[in-house]
RNA sequence: GUGGUCGUAGCUCAGCUGGUAGAGCACUCGGUUGUGGUCCGAGAUGUCGCGGGUUCGAGCCCCGUCGAUCACCCCA
């Protein structure tokens, strides 16, 4: 056993899977962009005050999940839990909302939170996500949706689902909870249960037990407080999604963890996974520039968890491309030096090439060379470099062909091009 | 933070009621001179998670600890 171990609860990716991780994260990004979406990479630490302030005092991430310590100057700093306060404070800082709105933005990078790990459940994670900030539109709560949606969709996704929601405006929320609260006074609780309901009322929806969820049943309900304005936003949100052919579940008892949503929210939930069944989630954010000290404008963004998704990819047995893809693959016989040359040559031509390591036999050689999934092979022995000549091996049909040493990239890169992988 | 299960070669695991460790896959080398994927042969590999205890003797029993896993809490 070695000496060391990773941390508790974090996940590492390795052969082969880092190759299906790398997959599921690029082409989330891959969706954001091709949206217009910019890429904004922050700190992965930052002033602990901005996650208590922005993601709320009363959520369970800020009260007991946060990895908190004191710098050397005696700040105290928190590892992020979650990315969009993160990138408020960014848009506020550098006066990015000064510009055109909305402003753009996609980030990728892990994320910290100190819970007992679970399956799909890590203390560090990773996140791709999105923020649109500056305008309040139901168009843009869409086209995030939207987004979302189609980064599961490009990865083949099927049975997920998506879970939408209306969380109201200041008005709205102050309202409803006030009868929410009354509402829970008259029904009785163990303590424990009494303390999180205090806390907020709304997390007694998320309770797994039978006689809560009964108990619950005849509860108000968020979407009969919702204003005229909220409503209407709403209406306009689920319509468009309608449009664009999205499908979705509303959820009028769907609780965020984090406090600065209002407005839509939505989550995205895959049955596959185990007890942690969220995939990803988001919403809108009216309040959140305002409290960090920015101006009123409002956002809305999502977090896409990659590890979940992932596992998801897993649960549905979807195929995940896991090829180098390299172009060639040279086995040295006592020429290793000329091995290097030659490759590190080629590759300054564009070509992805790999070769043998640790003066193996030829048969050992060949056997790396199948492994690494090259497309081509070349032995080089002392023959080949004082002919100037080598048997070009077609890897997948065995067949080869002799090219001078001057001419193999022209070679390979005409053998390759209609791949599309040289302009 | 609470509870259940588990921890043996790189991987998946076997190891009967305690007697000083095994299989498959992977790996390395070979199967008459330099071409992989199939087949055959040979070989290397473990302080049995760590620490303590019981015992003549522990991978198997007990305690602790670390980790994994599953669930609660909560969430990506």
């Amino acid at each position: 056993m070695s000496k060391f171990q990773a941390p508790k609860g974090v996940s590492e990716y390795f052969s082969p899977r880092s190759a299906h991780f790398e997959f599921v994260r690029s082409t989330l990004i891959e969706t954001a962009r091709g949206a217009g979406y910019e890429l904004m990479e922050l700190p992965v630490f930052e002033d602990t005050e901005l996650f208590t302030r922005g993601v709320g005092e009363s959520t369970d991430v800020v009260r007991k999940e946060m990895y908190t310590f004191e710098d050397r100057g005696g700040r105290s700093i928190t590892l992020r839990p979650e990315g969009t306060a993160g990138v408020v404070r960014a848009v506020i800082e550098h006066n990015l909302d000064r510009g055109q709105l909305p402003v753009k933005v996609f980030y990728s990078g892990a994320f910290f939170r100190a819970e007992r790990p679970q399956a799909g459940r890590y203390r560090q994670f990773y996140q791709v996500g999105i923020e649109a900030i500056g305008i309040s539109d139901p168009l843009i709560d869409a086209e995030v949706i939207a987004i979302a949606d189609r980064g599961l969709k490009e990865l083949g996704l099927k049975n997920y689902r998506l879970e939408i929601t209306s969380l109201g405006d200041s008005k709205t929320r102050t309202a409803y909870l006030k009868e929410l609260r009354a509402f829970i006074s008259g029904i009785s609780l163990d303590e424990e249960t009494k303390a999180r309901a205090d806390i907020n009322p709304l997390r007694l929806f998320d309770d797994k037990r039978e006689e809560i969820k009964k108990a619950l049943e005849k509860a108000p309900v968020l979407m009969d407080f919702l204003t005229l304005e909220s409503s209407t936003d709403f209406e306009a949100v689920k319509s468009l999604l309608t449009s664009l052919g999205i499908k979705f579940v509303v959820n009028n008892r769907m609780v965020r963890g984090l406090d600065y949503y209002t407005g839509t929210a939505f989550e995205f939930v895959h049955d596959g996974l185990g007890a942690q069944s969220g995939i990803g989630g988001g919403g809108r954010y009216d309040g959140l520039m305002a409290e960090l000290g920015g101006s009123e404008l409002s956002g809305i963004g999502y977090g896409l968890g990659v590890d979940r998704i992932l596992l998801a990819c897993e649960a549905e047995g979807l195929a995940i491309p896991e090829d180098l893809g390299l172009d060639l693959f040279i086995v040295p016989l006592g020429t290793s030096q000329d091995a290097l040359l030659l490759a590190e040559e080629l590759r300054s031509r564009g070509l992805a090439v790999d070769m043998a390591f640790g003066d193996r036999a030829l048969k050992g050689g060949m056997k790396a060379a199948d492994k690494s999934g090259a497309r081509y092979s070349i032995v080089l022995g002392a023959d080949e470099v004082a002919s100037k000549n080598v048997a070009l091996k077609n890897m997948k049909s065995g067949e080869s062909v002799s090219v001078t040493l001057g001419s193999l990239a022209n070679e390979l890169i005409s053998r390759t091009v209609n791949l599309g992988e040289h302009s």
